[in-house]
RNA sequence: GCGCCCGUAGCUCAGGUGGAUAGAGCAACAGCCUUCUAAGCUGUGGGCCGCAGGUUCGAGUCCUGCCGGGCGCGCCA
């Protein structure tokens, strides 16, 4: 609806130039929305406004001259109307938004995907969380937006693959083996080992290690330990090539933890990346890195240490690629992952990482632009993190103490719906009170269950429907123009504008936009289920409004789709 | 000290890349079930959009400075 307006207005204003009404230079980007005000129309330009300066005449003048050079060979017009300092006030014919429940109707679950991406290859990286512990509600949210964003953009018509990089190369994962490790000694009443296990990780030169150590010492690592012990093949093994084991295995048991755990909340990936993988000494793709950027003289030593001088991309100061003592950073396996991504085709990358983690962004650009890529084709999206609350109080979290609440638990607790509902409430970069008890127990008022009892309350009424023997025409058939209340209007209105809305969210990486399209959607359905029954003795009155319905139903279920959030028959 | 994010109703937050009289939910108060699901509906009150300037026809939105909160600033990952 909104794309015909625009043309008939492009058009306008052509005509307009050719009689020499108006002697514009080029045609201005036409710029149409929908005003807060009924009275104003469904739709409303600025075009005269902005023309004004140019043209050197009073914008209601102009808005007069382009009325006037407007032709509606479609007839979806009712009236046009000067307003204000030279708004120009378009109301379309009643007749002409029914059409967009044919369109609905003729789409089905395809209704409101575009093509605007056209077939990019876009890659989304999300969570990547160290394979070092469970999963908390941070990742979780970063779980949510990323999976949203990627059905998203998905369904704008992008390419997107989806990836989750495996921190399992540095001193993280050596930590993990060390702490299994440690606990296994423990176990088995050999204390003065395990206090030489603790003191070598103590040993770490990583300054901010205040306390006696790095270990993990969450219940899980007690859990592995124990799993390690019963293990024939284990206790087999020579005691220097424990602690390697304790190191694999429990990689790969958090891994398989930790995919678990996204499954059950309804992620998946197309690729799990090892930065391993990196290190490959057949084909070192740090090495490899380092050397096209040392090629081409962006690289310096200092010293005892190779740096990359990331400042002439704008960023604060220079950083280190290798270590004097050798040891390469987690920067630069970090670009040559990067490097390695736009290797592999992709034309843009968006990683999803944690407000925490924002200061890293402008070298990680810098290193973008080194490699010779537009900086634009790599963005990062910032989910802040969450607050873990219950009854309103903090729930005190410490990684190393191994107090927190894991993923797994919160979505036990509410429910996986609820859980990326409440995720997808708000921007991204906002932070985020998740208060357990309101998640849950006070779930009757929250929005998640608002939203999927209007798609519950409509299925309902399409069972009624078929109990009756009531079989509903094709639309074609049917006399849509009974629907003329304001209220069923506005929601056919508010259905017309969906393809927009998700455009518009997928350009700017938004899901959230959709939480709240589906909160007014939901709200008007509600409002108009309570005063209209749908199914009556008026067959053709029934007719009419149980297409409207369906449509109804159809871009609810569609949306929540889009946040991976279910859409119910009953409840 | 420097950098990034945030500041909108009592609370939690929206505000479509500059448009007309700033919105929703929760909380508070008053009502609605012999009817396709009351996990619902209807109504009421509530605002110096942190403060001060600037840009222009027009600013919650863009720029500058300040105030307040969060985070980050390692040859850690």
């Amino acid at each position: 609806m909104k794309d015909k307006l625009i043309c008939i207005i492009h058009y306008a204003l052509l005509k307009a130039k050719e009689k020499g009404d108006l002697s514009i230079q080029e045609i201005p980007s036409i710029v149409l929305e929908v005003p807060k005000e009924e009275g104003h129309g469904d739709f409303a330009t600025t075009v005269a406004l902005s023309l004004a300066k140019s043209e050197k005449k009073p914008p209601r003048k102009i808005a007069e001259i382009i009325k006037d050079a407007i032709e509606d060979s479609g007839g979806i017009l009712e009236r046009i109307e000067i307003a204000g300092p030279g708004y120009i006030n378009f109301f379309i014919k009643d007749s002409a938004w029914l059409s967009v429940l044919s369109e609905i109707e003729g789409k089905g679950a395809n209704y409101g995907r575009s093509d605007i991406g056209k077939s990019k290859p876009v890659q989304i990286e999300f969570v990547s969380a160290n394979p070092t512990g469970p999963l908390h509600i941070g990742h979780g949210r970063g779980a949510a937006v990323g999976d949203s964003l990627a059905r998203l953009l998905s369904f704008a018509g992008y390419d997107v693959k989806r990836e989750f990089y495996i921190n399992d190369f540095g001193s993280q994962v050596e930590n993990l083996g060390n702490s299994i490790y440690f606990k296994y000694r423990e176990l088995s009443g050999d204390n003065e080992a395990a206090k030489v296990v603790r003191a070598e990780a103590a040993d770490d030169e990583t300054p901010g290690a205040q306390d006696t150590s790095n270990l993990y010492l969450g219940e899980y690592i007690t859990d592995l330990a124990k799993d390690f012990i019963a293990r024939p093949e284990f206790q087999a093994l020579p005691e220097d090539e424990k602690k390697i084991y304790c190191r694999e295995e429990g990689i790969k048991m958090m891994l398989r933890q930790i995919g678990e755990t996204l499954l059950k909340f309804g992620v998946s990936f197309d690729e799990w990346y090892s930065e391993r993988k990196l290190y490959d000494p057949k084909n070192n793709l740090v090495r490899a890195a380092i050397d096209e950027l040392r090629e081409k003289g962006l690289v310096f030593e200092d010293g005892g240490a190779v740096w990359l001088t990331t400042t002439r991309f704008g960023d604060d100061k220079d950083r280190v690629l290798i270590r004097n003592n050798g040891q390469t950073t987690y920067f630069a396996s970090d670009i040559a992952y990067h490097r390695d991504k736009f290797m592999r085709g992709f034309r843009e990358i968006v990683d999803v990482w944690g407000a925490d983690h924002h200061g890293y962004i402008p070298r990680m650009k810098a290193a973008i632009q080194a490699l010779g890529h537009d900086p634009d084709e790599f963005n990062v999206l910032l989910v802040q993190l969450v607050n873990l609350m219950r009854e309103g109080q903090p729930v005190k979290m410490s990684k190393r103490a191994g107090t927190f609440v894991t993923l797994e638990e919160v979505m036990d607790e509410v429910g996986t719906d609820a859980c990326r509902f409440t995720f997808l409430l708000r921007r991204p970069d906002s932070h985020l009170d998740f208060d357990l008890d309101l998640v849950k127990s006070q779930s009757s008022e929250n929005p998640v269950y608002y939203v999927q009892y209007a798609h519950a309350r409509l299925s309902s009424v399409f069972r009624q429907a078929a109990e009756k023997g009531i079989v509903l025409p094709p639309i074609e058939k049917v006399n849509l123009s009974r629907l003329s209340l304001p209220e069923e209007l506005a929601i056919i209105k508010r259905l017309s504008v969906f393809p927009e809305l998700v455009e518009k969210a997928a350009e700017a990486k938004e899901p959230h936009r959709l939480t709240y399209y589906l909160q007014e959607l939901a709200g008007e359905l509600h409002g108009y289920y309570f005063r209209h029954k749908f199914i009556s003795d008026d067959l053709e009155l029934t007719y009419a409004r149980m297409h409207l319905v369906k449509a109804v139903r159809q871009v609810i279920a569609t949306a929540l789709g889009l946040l991976g959030v279910s859409a119910p028959e009953s409840m």
